[in-house]
RNA sequence: GCGAACGUAGCUCAGCGGUAGAGCACUGCCUUCACACGGCAGGGGUCACAGGUUCAAUCCCUGUCGUUCGCACCA
């Protein structure tokens, strides 16, 4: 049999493996399968994007889901992706272009189109190969680039659909304008950030004469476009007022060839208006407000753009035209200064939007835009999230989806950038008619005029992705991956694009497939650094997941996400418990190591993963783990199907670790360094099995290591990752094997041996000092169980002489431990002295006094306070259960087991510090 | 301003009506034939604070303080 190497060499084996399943085919669905589908599709990266962490995170999860339904006998597909980014790729592009000292204004259209495609052909795959570092088990021949054909194809038929329907339609709006990119975005598009600003107080003189109103702003410069100001008509200040004119401060009207004239604005009256804030009097800007563009709607005001399209200021700023906001401001505020028209300034704190991909500050800039009509759309997708035919998990986001669908605003889809999918709309020349067609039209619909252009712009990103469900399945045709994967089952994403993507996924696929996208939302948080700060470029605290891969091991941190992502929270990342992991991956390693060592004689089996050890001939050991196998076979399975990744991993890490190694292996050794005979052969097999199955259960969290150990078992089958998942029902006949009793029995000896070391520890006995131990049972049942595991016993405690008996002698120079088994109370840890806690009271119980004499070996004292300090603790508890069982409310009101089960505990109790008593006297004595 | 979540061991987090848990960190002992990326043993918490409900509250309710997030936004 092969052995394994000393040390893990988890690059070489990581990047054999991968290449081995993806030559195998193993990532592949299969669109006509009478198997059960399973689909989850990739939330698309971008292609200017390179992995970090939050892919990471969000990856693992995605291939530990896929991984598992793939190994439970489901026709799975992870439906893999790139997303064209607009904004993201132009910008890559655009920067690249500066370089070489160009603009994409420069060289045009065209050829900054073939560019970027050139630039997505070189670098686009650069993701997708990352994503594989990780082990990601998509099926890469599906990969969907979002501006392919078929893709574009969905969008163009969605966008005529919906524009047909009423629903997309163009206008004049104020939307965020981000300048730096010269586009429009959408509101989710926009950061608010609190800044600290400045209350202006402006006086704007009344027409006539008769003094001034004080305007309260926070953007002075704004001044230049409003068109009115306006106060609440309940307000008694101002009601007088109301209806006459006020002189615009600053700026003469601006008539060609005609002297300059002062501009007059009206004083308004409205409702919105806060009495109680600032003045009390609103400058009404209704072209660079949201606010006060309803107000200015409502009024029949004029608009006044003062902006140009990269946000410096256009001729109607007058003197102030060619600054910059900023700069514009300044110069304002300085001539209100010269004027004694600013009253006063106070600071005054104010949320600013800025441009989350720019960072710069948003703009309300009034523009033609492309809208799509949210209304209609919201409301199935609302309920079918209300109805949990959709459920989000945490379930606390479902409120936030709710609510955030009851207060939807129209969605801004069209951008001024080239690199997209161009709106397909057409404007006709001679009748100045839209014409909107999914191929591109060669005469106007209206007039039939062949004198058309298309819109210059393209459409948001998110708009695409909206579709991704189904359109990386084929549609609009009906194809067979379609038919059979659509709905698909879960989507994991981040919680910072519910809005952008997940809701917008839903309204789009029930109005396209009219079925949900799918059935499951789960979101995770962000990742953070260890101080709980955003990973950014400019704190300069983003770590790069392929250098983690590359010291750690994919497995690894992959297992550190899964047991750690707990419903939908941020999550701290910290290189510490990556490292803990590593060394997880280094013990099952090890721990394989050993086994194989130990099956080096072992006779493979016919019968495979299917064969039985005889009951007879197997230990309570193997009895035991097997026992202990099912029960965590039975955890992961309920803990994955709830999406409790941590759970499932937890189990797995304890049971590996705590059980399998630190207890089984150790038990194991003196049977295995045994001669041959049946019990050792049926131990062996048992020993193969019981691997086996870790290693399945272990792979979808880590899957390089667990292929690269299962190729080197006596007991597999093909390939680990497509093997069958064990659960309680498929292991059946292996698992039948466990027996509960067995796992008592090993509780006891577990118990003793640890009141053994914990003995040798407390007094710190040095591990080569001889002892001996007199072991007291309570019953004959406890005493059986001690003479046949009386070997293994000595060795793991180092024990030279080991006595059974009832015949306790004297105590005199002895430590005493007392150790209980609950029987039939399976599953909590026997621990020395006590520890003992019943499970629901049922059952007998048997106690055994561990003795140790410590004659010559120690200062007695040590074992003195030792026992001390368990007495202590001892009668804290019994001054507990004391108190509650003398409240004859408690006894009365209180569930019957909880009372036998305190009275029992009592009793216990009592009788352990009398013991401890009886030999604290004998051991000073 | 509205809504939500969270405040538990030094750190990161579980638990959520019956006497506090894990990982890492820490202390002591040990190079025992799978593993020092290891073994064994151990120390450490009035579960933010104040009330209330209950026989019983870290857990349920109310309030306070603190942290974070989402939404809205007042010029």
């Amino acid at each position: 049999m092969e052995l394994l190497s000393d040390r893990y060499n988890h690059q070489e084996a990581e990047a054999r493996n991968y290449r081995w399943w993806e030559e195998q085919g193993f990532f592949k669905a299969d669109d006509r399968s009478t198997k059960p589908p399973y689909c989850i599709i990739l939330p698309p990266p971008n292609v200017t994007g390179s992995l970090h962490l939050g892919h990471a995170l969000d990856q693992s999860i995605q291939d530990c889901l896929i991984r598992w339904k793939r190994m439970n006998g489901f026709n799975t597909l992870w439906q893999p992706g790139t997303d064209h980014a607009g904004i993201s790729t132009q910008t890559v592009v655009e920067k690249e272009l500066k370089k070489e000292k160009l603009t994409r204004q420069g060289i045009g259209r065209e050829k900054f189109l073939q560019r970027t495609w050139e630039w997505k052909r070189l670098n686009g795959d650069r993701i997708t190969l990352q994503m594989r570092r990780l082990g990601a088990s998509c099926d890469w021949d599906r990969a969907v680039f979002t501006l392919d054909d078929r893709v574009s194809a969905a969008v163009r038929k969605v966008f005529v659909s919906l524009f047909r329907k009423g629903w997309i339609y163009r206008g004049q709006r104020l939307v965020n304008w981000s300048g730096p990119l010269q586009t429009a975005i959408s509101d989710l598009e926009v950061e608010y950030k609190q800044v600290k600003g400045s209350l202006w107080h402006i006086r704007y003189p009344l027409e006539n004469g008769r003094g001034h109103l004080i305007v309260a702003t926070t953007r002075p410069e704004t001044l230049l476009g409003d068109t009115a100001v306006c106060v609440h008509p309940q307000d008694e200040r101002y009601k007088q007022w109301v209806g006459q004119n006020v002189i615009l401060p600053l700026l003469t009207k601006s008539v060609p060839s005609a002297p300059p004239q002062k501009r007059k604005i009206p004083i308004i009256a409205d409702s919105y208006v806060d009495m109680k804030f600032g003045s009390g009097v609103v400058k009404i800007t209704p072209a660079h407000d949201f606010n006060d563009y309803k107000i200015g709607k409502k009024h029949n005001l004029p608009f006044i753009n003062i902006l140009d399209t990269n946000t410096f200021l256009n001729e109607h700023a007058g003197p102030y035209a060619g600054l910059s906001v900023t700069e514009a401001r300044k110069k304002v505020l300085e001539d209100l200064k010269a004027q004694d028209l600013l009253e006063k300034e106070e600071p005054h704190v104010l949320n600013v939007g800025h441009c989350s991909r720019s960072g710069a500050v948003v703009e309300p800039f009034l523009s033609e835009q492309w809208f799509v009509k949210m209304d209609q759309l919201a409301v199935p997708a609302q309920r079918v999230v209300e109805s949990g035919t959709i459920n989000i998990d945490p379930e606390s986001w479902t409120k936030v989806y709710l609510h955030w669908m009851s207060i939807i605003e129209d969605w801004c889809i069209s951008r001024q950038l080239w690199w997209g999918h161009r709106i397909p709309a057409w404007y006709c020349k001679d009748c100045q008619q839209i014409t909107v067609a999914e191929k591109d039209p060669t005469s106007c619909e209206h007039c039939g005029s062949g004198n058309l252009t298309q819109d210059e712009d393209v459409l948001d990103t998110w708009f695409s992705s909206a579709l991704w469900p189904f359109s990386t399945l084929g549609w609009p045709e009906e194809t067979e991956a379609l038919k059979t994967f659509y709905p698909t089952n879960v989507l994991v994403t981040g919680n910072d694009i519910l809005f952008f993507w997940v809701a917008r996924m839903v309204m789009m696929g029930l109005e396209f497939k009219r079925d949900v996208p799918f059935r499951q939302v789960l979101l995770h948080g962000m990742i953070r650094d260890s101080q709980g700060r955003k990973m950014s470029k400019s704190l300069g605290n983003g770590i790069d997941p392929l250098d983690l891969i590359e010291k750690y091991g994919a497995d690894a941190l992959r297992l550190t996400f899964l047991a750690h992502v707990h419903a939908g929270k941020d999550y701290k990342f910290s290189e510490q418990r990556l490292e803990g992991y590593r060394n997880f991956m280094n013990k099952i390693w090890n721990a394989t190591r050993f086994a194989l060592n130990a099956l080096q004689d072992f006779q493979v089996p016919e019968a495979g993963v299917q064969a039985l050890p005889n009951r007879a001939q197997i230990s309570s050991y193997d009895q035991w783990i097997i026992y202990r196998l099912a029960q965590a076979e039975d955890r992961v399975e309920e803990a994955l199907e709830e999406f409790r990744f941590a759970d499932a991993a937890g189990e797995l890490y304890s049971f590996v670790w705590y059980e399998f190694c630190d207890w089984y292996i150790e038990f194991s050794k003196s049977v295995f360094s045994s001669p041959p005979s049946e019990e050792r052969s049926a131990s062996q097999l048992t020993m193969a099995q019981v691997l086996n199955r870790i290693v399945r259960l272990l792979h979808p969290f880590v899957p390089f290591i667990t292929e690269e150990i299962y190729s080197k078992l006596p007991i597999k089958n093909k390939a680990c990752i497509v093997d069958e998942y064990p659960n309680i029902r498929t292991d059946r006949a292996f698992l039948a094997l466990g027996q509960e009793a067995a796992a008592v029995e090993v509780d006891l000896v577990k118990g003793i041996v640890s009141a053994i070391r914990n003995i040798r520890g407390e007094n710190r006995i040095p591990p080569a000092a001889r002892i001996n131990v007199r072991i007291v049972p309570s019953d004959e049942h406890a005493q059986k169980i001690i003479g046949e595991h009386r070997a293994v016993m000595m060795a793991l405690g180092r024990v030279d002489t080991f006595e059974i008996g009832e015949d306790e002698g004297s105590l005199s120079k002895c430590a005493l431990s007392l150790v209980n088994v609950q029987v039939g109370a399976f599953g909590t840890s026997t621990v020395g002295d006590g520890g003992q806690v019943a499970a629901g009271g049922i059952s007998g119980q048997s106690s055994v006094r561990v003795i140790v004499p410590l004659q010559g070996l120690v200062d007695i004292d040590e074992e003195i306070k030792r026992i001390h300090k368990t007495i202590e603790k001892l009668d804290k508890d019994i001054a507990i259960l004391v108190g509650r069982l003398s409240n004859e409310n408690f006894v009365k009101n209180a569930a019957e087991e909880i009372v036998h089960g305190d009275r029992q505990q009592l009793e216990q109790a009592k009788k352990q510090v009398q013991d401890l008593r009886e030999s604290l006297t004998r051991l000073q004595s």
